[in-house]
RNA sequence: GGGCUUAUAGCUCAGAAGGUUAGAGCGCGCGCCUGAUAAGCGCGAGGUCCCUGGUUCGAUUCCAGGUAAGCCCA
């Protein structure tokens, strides 16, 4: 026996029960447990940040994960799933400061640093709870108990090794780097957090005059945007192939480029005196804007510079090395003194002698541009609007700086980089050479350093004396050079940063960089850190790289795939996974981004105590394919719960049902599947077939795929083999079919329990237990504990399977021709006629006659060649095989064909196998197969049509048919009331009925044998006893009293 | 501004080595069937397959250029 099911959805509730179980049993560790020796599938868990509340896009990441973690240890492999947690970074000292009311770095350390990072610590697991429940809640296995945190002394360690190994092989430097800078927060900003802030402002855009040395009265007119930089000017750089000229205007003579005369002079051109080449005006010397004081270097004079443009500005462009990237680098190249008179606050260093002397930049601007004004230097001043960039957590603008910052040399390991990608199998596969590939291409060494307090301590010591450099590789390392480190460290800022060491070179106190390194960093050594690899864990780790699997949302590219692509090159020359499943975001159902600040996100949890989590996971895999943007529709969740799940529910609880009522033995004497009944092999097919396809597109990591085809085949399971065989499932004699009928159903729902185990862990493992687990204690507990099943290929019969498709068309032609002659399906007719098939399909049908019959309600089939008697027929050339032959006699033929007598070309195809088409002056030969035969709608007839067939339905009724037609109308009469009567399926009825209508007598009479067996009546009654639930009803019109009571 | 991706019915999505009648589900209206079903079947309304060019006998599909959206980068 199996257990009740009851026809309610409970989703939700069964699967806290189910919960309970897995909890209670171990099922997750046992389902590990049991393949420790098998192959291991080594899945690698992207840290989340658990400072705040997770989404519906963690729920998805998460699903993914686990569906392809659930199919791989079904599959037989050793899946290990370590969670692991991000906990360094900004994100987190900014919640921090707003909580304390820190607004800066003086406050921050007024406040104390090591309250500070206590603080952040505290901060960082706020919603670990919320993440764990909701980790267990969507039936996401991964190992929260055994999770690798980043804040850990461990991990630490690791990350240090890692920094000590790139250290080794000259790959961590410390250079100058020009970085977006926030004053307030007095830190760089990484490249993703300056995207979190650009915004469209206005900026002023001016052109000045830099007077010429040795050329009186002529000047350079340079562009800037940024009028700030110009104290800090050293040189101005030119295009070398661009033409400039020397144009007089007002008495002066101005230098531009030829190509910016319109833009900057517009109708009013200019007389041009001379023209020179970029080239030639090089090393060409100015005067100096301001007295930015005596420099070293030589400065103020031209140089070439292959970044400048002349689609704005003026073709010169004015160069502050402490403030661009390319400034930077040519003042590095061509030897030029670095004047840097802005401060770290983003104010004007006191030794600026002007009056903006210790204002803040943006607000010095307008001082700037009248001090030029006033001394005849400013040409032109506008404003420009542009994309700049802001804090994202002050919204202050960034100040593109020169700082001092820690460096990995990434470029130096770029082409190995670039090699393992192409190592990589990336879904979907453009992630490879479109995103991730260009980002590689254009590496550039990454910017390690942060400015700032709450992450992994960058573990390079400075000797104060003579300014030599260690890095350190290990807390044992620490302890021996460091002087009195405690015993229990932690590898946090304060407490490092305490550890001195002697200089070996000079006998000198080395103290530690300050900086902290890119949480990025922290999380790109996963793969080697969360084994606190390599001061534990050799094997483990060694078996576990390069991991098979990682899957994150597409933004990961600049961030975890990039991070662990490079510290795996770094360290072992490998690429740092083999398969990468790349998610893309799920935006609100409105089409715009969620963000909680427009409110338009949806707590996961409404959902999971609503509807359920198999349902929520369903709908994110069936919805559209991970790698495709969705928008997120609670209806979907409705619908895939109502339509998929409620189908399988329904067919499983049909099953239990009538399996428990019949009280059959499922497992004995089933005939084999050869001797059983045509739909039984077709739906064994159906569902071989469906378990290869499964399974290909779980190999190929293609998670939508297989969902939508169980979702298909649970479909036809329900309206097509349920449907077509419920009579052998109840009241039938016992015997080898209804055995057969058993057997089937119950290995098909066993199967798609294993199949979609993945999918919807809950609901699956819900079946199986109760299908499988109370018939056989020694199955596996769990269907997380049972093999994926394997196709057996005897059983896939693929001409059977189209048959019954095409056998399906026809009978969907059947339903429609019915509707259009408003009879109703109940009224057997005498037989339906088909039109338009060919030899093979008439066979088809001809052997699947049963269906056609029982669905249609038809005694006959007949098949017709007249199909212009119910059909308007046109010929069609066909295009793909007319295309190649005669090109663009297409047309022509089309035409011709378009117009001829469409009966006479027909009969004479066939009589001669050819017709001869006239046109346009040329004659073609058509063959049969050239030519396609259609079918249209007529009028007048309850026919439909397709376009090569038809089905024709005969509406005449005789008085049989009526008669035939009245029974089942009293069968359905009966048994709607036996249903309103709340009467038991298998409850026996006393029957009563009471007419003055002829017909009805005589179809009771002549088909009582039929009427008593479908209703369960054992006596029919002159009178109702009192009990009895009468009604009355008109059958086809007929008044009756109809009275039914149970035994 | 650059790169990548996407654009098919009101909504969510299929699809087509280029072939002349582009599909499904949901939703809407109507009918039918039903003692497993919160379902099913059928009919109807609803499409410039984002736009403009090009290639071709033929383009929604291929190519180029746009537009819009998203992400990444500046």
């Amino acid at each position: 026996m199996f257990n009740e099911v009851s026809s309610e959805f409970t989703f939700a509730e069964k699967e806290k029960q189910i919960l309970e179980f897995w909890r209670e049993n171990d099922i997750f560790q046992k389902s590990m447990e049991m393949y420790k020796h098998a192959t291991p599938f080594v899945f690698l868990e992207g840290p989340p940040f658990a400072n705040a509340p997770p989404g519906v896009h963690h729920v998805l990441a998460r699903i993914m994960k686990d569906a392809v973690c659930r199919y791989k240890t079904m599959t037989g492999h050793y899946v290990q799933r370590k969670a692991g947690w991000d906990t360094h970074g900004l994100p987190v000292e900014y919640q921090v400061e707003k909580q304390l009311n820190i607004t800066n770095k003086a406050e921050l350390e007024a406040y104390g640093v090591q309250n500070f990072i206590e603080k952040c610590k505290e901060n960082v697991f706020q919603y670990k709870e919320d993440w764990d429940a909701m980790t267990e809640r969507i039936g996401y296995w991964v190992n929260l108990d055994d999770a690798y945190i980043t804040l850990s002394n461990d991990y630490i360690e690791s990350v240090w090794w890692v920094l000590r190994q790139a250290w080794n092989k000259d790959l961590l430097y410390q250079g100058h780097k020009v970085q977006p800078y926030c004053y307030r927060c007095g830190t760089t900003l990484a490249s993703h957090e300056v995207a979190l802030g650009y915004q469209e402002v206005a900026d002023p855009s001016i052109f000045v005059r830099f007077p010429l040395k040795n050329r009186e009265n002529t000047y350079l007119l340079v562009w800037t945007t940024t009028p700030w930089t110009l104290p800090s000017n050293v040189a101005v750089a030119v295009g070398e192939d661009y033409d400039y000229v020397t144009v007089e205007q007002n008495g002066q003579n101005l230098i531009l480029a030829k190509e910016c005369l319109t833009t900057l002079f517009e109708d009013d051109s200019p007389k041009i005196v001379e023209t020179h080449k970029g080239s030639d005006l090089c090393d060409w010397e100015y005067e100096p804007l301001f007295d930015a004081g005596e420099q070293a270097e030589k400065a103020y004079y031209i140089v070439p510079g292959d970044f400048v443009t002349t689609t704005e500005g003026s073709g010169l462009v004015h160069i502050a090395p402490a403030f661009g990237q390319d400034d930077y680098d040519i003042g590095q190249k061509h030897n030029l003194p670095f004047v840097q008179l802005v401060g770290a606050d983003g104010k004007f260093v006191p030794e600026v002698k002007d009056v903006w002397a210790g204002e803040y930049v943006k607000d010095a601007d307008p001082k700037i541009i009248e001090n030029l004004d006033q001394r005849g230097l400013l040409f032109k001043a506008t404003e420009y609007t542009h994309q700049y960039p802001f804090c994202w957590r002050c919204d202050n603008p960034l100040l593109y700086y020169a700082r001092e910052s820690w460096f990995i040399r990434t470029t130096a390991i770029r082409d190995q980089m670039q090699k393992h990608n192409q190592e990589i199998n990336w879904y979907p596969e453009h992630i490879k050479n479109g995103r991730f590939g260009n980002w590689l291409e254009n590496n550039i060494d990454w910017g390690l350093s942060r400015e700032r307090y709450w992450g992994t301590p960058l573990p390079v010591w400075i000797c104060d004396h003579c300014g030599h450099q260690h890095c350190v590789g290990s807390i044992e390392e620490l302890k021996e050079l460091g002087n009195d480190v405690p015993d229990d460290i932690e590898l946090h800022r304060p407490y490092v940063d305490n550890v001195t060491l002697d200089c070996k070179e000079c006998n000198g106190k080395m103290h530690r960089v300050q900086d902290v390194i890119d949480c990025w960093f922290d999380s790109g050594c996963a793969h080697t850190a969360q084994w606190h690899y390599p001061f534990e864990n050799k094997e483990l780790f060694e078996q576990a790289y390069p991991p098979d699997f990682i899957s994150e949302a597409i933004d990961q590219t600049r961030g975890w795939f990039y991070s662990l692509l490079a510290t795996g090159t770094l360290l072992y020359d490998k690429p740092a996974y083999k398969n990468c499943l790349c998610l893309e975001l799920i935006l609100a159902s409105d089409g715009s981004k969620m963000s909680k600040s427009r409110g338009n996100t949806v707590d996961p949890w409404t959902i999971l105590d609503k509807q359920g989590a198999d349902a929520m996971r369903w709908y994110m895999f069936t919805g559209s394919p991970p790698w495709a943007q969705r928008t997120f529709q609670l209806e979907g969740i409705d619908e895939a719960l109502k339509k998929f799940m409620g189908t399988l529910q329904n067919v499983y609880s049909f099953f239990v049902m009538y399996a428990n009522l019949e009280q059959v033995d499922v497992l004995d004497d089933a005939p084999p599947p050869t001797e059983r009944a045509t739909i039984d092999r077709w739906i064994l097919s159906r569902l071989h077939t469906l378990i290869d396809k499964v399974r290909n597109d779980m190999e190929n990591y293609h998670l939508t795929n297989a969902p939508r085809a169980i979702e298909a085949f649970v479909d036809d399971l329900s309206n097509w083999y349920v449907r077509r065989s419920r009579d052998r499932f109840w009241g039938a004699e016992a015997g080898q079919d209804k055995q057969a009928a058993y057997a089937t159903l119950y290995e098909v729902l066993v199967t798609v329990a294993k199949l979609s185990a993945p999918f919807i862990p809950f609901l699956a493992d819900e079946l199986y237990r109760n299908l499988v687990c109370s018939l056989n204690s020694d199955a596996p507990l769990s269907v997380h504990l049972a093999e994926y099943p394997v196709s057996d290929d005897s059983l896939i019969d693929t001409v059977l399977e189209t048959d019954m498709d095409f056998t399906r068309d026809v009978i969907s032609m059947g339903h429609a021709a019915r509707n259009r002659s408003n009879i109703k399906t109940r009224q057997p007719l005498a037989d339906i006629t088909i039109g338009g098939l060919s030899d093979a399909e008439k066979e088809t049908v001809n052997r699947l006659n049963a269906f056609v019959h029982d669905e249609l309600n038809v005694k006959e089939i007949v098949f017709t060649e007249d199909l212009d008697a119910f059909a308007q027929v046109t010929l069609k050339p066909n295009f793909k095989v007319l295309g190649p032959k005669f090109g663009k006699g297409v047309q022509a033929i089309a035409k011709a064909l378009a117009t001829a007598d469409t009966m006479e070309i027909k009969a004479e195809l066939e009589t001669n196998g050819s017709i001869q088409v006239e046109t346009s002056g040329e004659t073609y030969t058509l063959e049969e197969s050239d030519i396609d035969v259609q079918t249209q709608n007529r009028e007048g007839f309850f026919v439909e049509v397709d376009a090569k067939k038809f089905v024709a339905l005969s509406t005449e009724l005789t008085h049989e048919l009526l008669l035939e037609g009245m029974a089942r109308e009293l069968v359905n009469k009966i048994q709607n009331m036996r249903k309103e009567a709340d009467f038991n399926v298998s409850d026996r009825i006393k029957l009563t009925i009471n007419t003055e209508s002829k017909i009805v007598t005589e179809a009771f009479e002549t088909h009582q044998e039929y009427i008593l067996s479908e209703t369960l009546t054992t006596e029919v009654i002159k009178s109702p006893s009192e009990n009895a639930y009468s009604l009355e009803q008109k059958l086809n019109g007929e008044p009756a009293v109809l009275s039914v009571e149970q035994v």
